[in-house]
DNA sequence: GTCTATATGATGATAGAC
DNA sequence: GTCTATCATCATATAGAC
């Protein structure tokens, strides 16, 4: 069988989701025009309706193939094998390394947690939440049983804070920079060698 | 001399303003109409045209406030006397609940930051993170300079931390909340407390 | 499947009466 | 200072030719 007319067939339609990537990536919902979605497509306006129905179908479409690519970025990032400090250390730098890889799509996806007037499908980011707890938690909870770390502390907590710093960092790295004391902001790595320090040892020195 | 003239004056603008940082802080910038800013304010279309030019310089006007009205709230929740220690905690859990109690200056100013397409006026926002840091980095300072914190941590490192660990708080709460292993997303004195006690005394068990 | 042409409405912004 | 009326522009969306 020739698999060429479905391949052509399905390139229109590639084409215009490729463009509402970039667009929706770079600009909020309302500010991307279904013009300006043509136009960097290389296709006419009308030609879109032809494909998806109407403007909020199309963004979702986006947002779906997005948050999957994103997820599967991320968690290829973190996967890993050693001692549970080292993984503890990898999946720290992997992640944000992960996050400034795909810039796009980490916006893309984050506009939507933060724009909660229009429940557009917090879904998709909620999967991708999961998916990075989970694997962090699990190895907390693993220096745990291993009596490595502390029995004392909430594993979600932590796997919080962590995260949380990552996405910190790439979200305000341009403000970072532009801050005096802060020397770290062009060395993601650092960063993360210096976060995952200090909660390995703590701020107050051990005592006696 | 009568003043009354002046209050109404300036009622009409002030009017509009707060009409303008709802809209604005609920939705994005393409997607606040005019319209919709001169419904929400009681007054016609045609007359905000009569105290701001465009709709940029209205946003604009309403971004400077919202700024220094949410440099004032943190700046006043964060100000605090007592040992290193009880500073420290006091500030983290105060800072969350300063974003906490308003959610929409918050959201306002960090669209701005994050919306990196059109720089407005990161200038605002980038004041409130010199503000946060600069308190944050001293009392950590003078926690190292009194030998109740070690030497060999960078304060600005510690600091992006903490208020990476609020801000990212603030911003997932909804998703924290429904995700199982996570207890504290309703708490956010008891996370904050989490946070600190963790930073302070680290992951790893003292060892000997 | 892709196009041109167009219907319909909303947008930001202006002019001028009161 | 505030309004009604209106501008040109651009949006989404549809119809129909090829």
């Amino acid at each position: 069988m020739d698999n060429t007319l479905a391949m052509v067939e399905g390139e229109g339609r590639q084409r215009i989701l490729a463009a509402a990537e970039k667009l929706f990536s770079a600009k909020a919902f309302d500010a991307v025009s279904m013009n300006a979605i043509a136009c960097e497509a290389g296709i006419s306006k009308a030609n879109i309706y032809h494909y998806f129905p109407n403007k909020d179908t199309l963004y979702l479409a986006v947002l779906r193939v997005a948050s999957h690519n994103l997820r599967a970025v991320l968690n290829e990032a973190v996967s890993a094998h050693g001692s549970v400090l080292d993984v503890l250390r990898h999946f720290a730098r992997n992640h944000l390394q992960a996050l400034l890889n795909r810039p796009q799509l980490v916006r893309l996806v984050w506009r939507e947690i933060l724009e909660r007037g229009a429940p557009r499908a917090q879904e998709f980011a909620e999967q991708g939440f999961a998916d990075m707890f989970s694997a962090l938690v699990d190895v907390l909870k693993l220096g745990q049983s291993r009596g490595e770390f502390r029995q004392d502390f909430d594993p979600a907590l932590v796997a919080t804070l962590l995260l949380g710093a990552n996405v910190f960092f790439f979200q305000s790295r341009d403000i970072l920079r532009h801050y005096p004391p802060i020397t770290f902001a062009d060395d993601p790595a650092g960063y993360d060698a210096g976060i995952v320090e200090i909660l390995l040892r703590g701020l107050v020195p051990a005592s006696s």
